[in-house]
DNA sequence: TTGAAAAAGTGAAAAACTGCATTTTTTGAT
DNA sequence: ATCAAAAAATGCAGTTTTTCACTTTTTCAA
């Protein structure tokens, strides 16, 4: 199921150091910290980050879809963002010594590689410069969840649902036509609302002309007026 | 109004020294940092940094309490948390080079000392470790802010009601009892309902013997009761 | 391939919530 | 102290949303 990499694959050129430090860290540095890299693959289901664990790896996510999951007490669960590859997984325990605030969990099957958060975190002490674009990236996603959330906290249930089909469009799939990864549920805990009321909404949309839809088949075809749900909320 | 400080205050020993760097910069560099500092003074309603601007200063906020808030297109208003001395704001605009995401007004009197934000940022290039204890600080603004959007985003006006009770009496004014900065439709725009609701909801909680209320005088009376609520939803 | 389990869909009643019109109370400036 | 404006409070009609009980469809493993 996992490999360990011995020697450093191609992927990994393309990966970290071309996304985040650009030029910034040395050849050398680089060896030394790719050197104890695991690919791992997780299925559809499989938790990548466990809400209340400790985790002394980062997860750079190759291929895959993933949910930022949040379990509240009574076990009812709320989706924070939905994230694709490629991309940087627990930047957020990267200042924080706490234990994770949210569960990641895969939405497709995913590849990632973990990365030891001590040796990171070694390197980033001796390059400032390093340490301030790993450091830009955990404050974006950050700045980008709260404007997520901005946008759901105040509108009602249609304007959600349209936030949420044009996040997707524009962020996650790139195109006007998708196949969800998304149950009707998780759509729900997404948007915050009974899976009753997706189901009516979506429907809704595809009666009047802004979606159509069939099952987990979704194609945007008036992108105007849905834009315009989004803004009258 | 404000007034310019050309030689080192006693306040300033006892505010961004001791509150985030600690031992970790020199004296003379503290000197130097201080030297264009700027005491300022806020009243109710004013604005101390405002959406969609750019700014090159931080806030030391040395007394009063301040809300952070986000208009829309539709003008229409959500206060994303409060927050009192003594405090740091405008942590968000550290590493982002783009324009404040929300305002931050003051909804009780204040009094901040401007921080150069280029100053700082030399000083936090030169030295890492004061690097690291700023950006924890801004990264746990954002974990703060979450952590209230979770529990906010998936309960019903009750449970959030009692949420925010339960936050400004433990967070803001460390107290059962106390009086409340906020209006009616103010306390609407941070729970993200109508200000109807909220009156009707602070109502039903003084009858039901939870607090008791009066204009803006609110005692929490039976505390183990309003973290049910806040639990049960 | 087939049967069980999970997910999707339906409709209607109940509950929650908003928006409005209106009255009462509080606040703050002169 | 007085007046005007702002804020708080009230009740209700209408809308939105949840909940529930149920049927249909899809998925997946033996």
């Amino acid at each position: 199921m996992d490999t360990v990499i011995s020697e450093i694959s191609d992927d990994c050129f393309e990966c970290l150091f071309k996304t985040t430090c650009n030029q910034s860290i040395s050849q050398d540095d680089f060896s030394f910290f790719f050197q104890s890299t695991v690919q791992q693959n997780y299925k559809r289901g499989e938790i990548i980050l466990k809400q209340g664990m400790k985790t002394n790896h980062l997860i750079y996510l190759l291929k895959g879809i993933v949910k930022f999951n949040y379990e509240d007490e009574n076990g009812k669960n709320l989706i924070l963002t939905i994230s694709n590859a490629p991309t940087i997984l627990g930047l957020a325990n990267i200042l924080n010594e706490d234990v994770n605030i949210f569960s990641i969990i895969a939405i497709e099957d995913c590849k990632g590689c973990l990365i030891d958060l001590n040796k990171l975190k070694l390197l980033a002490m001796n390059d400032r410069f390093f340490m301030l674009n790993i450091l830009k990236m955990s404050t974006g996603l950050f700045r980008n969840s709260i404007l997520n959330f901005i946008s759901l906290a105040h509108k009602q249930v249609n304007g959600r649902v349209a936030d949420i089909l044009l996040y997707l469009s524009k962020n996650i799939y790139l195109s006007n036509t998708f196949v969800l990864s998304l149950s009707r549920q998780e759509f729900a805990e997404f948007a915050g609302c009974s899976k009753e009321n997706i189901i009516h909404t979506l429907r809704k949309f595809d009666a009047d002309g802004i979606i159509t839809i069939s099952g987990k088949n979704i194609e945007i075809i008036d992108m105007e007026r849905l834009q315009k749900v989004s803004k009258s909320g």
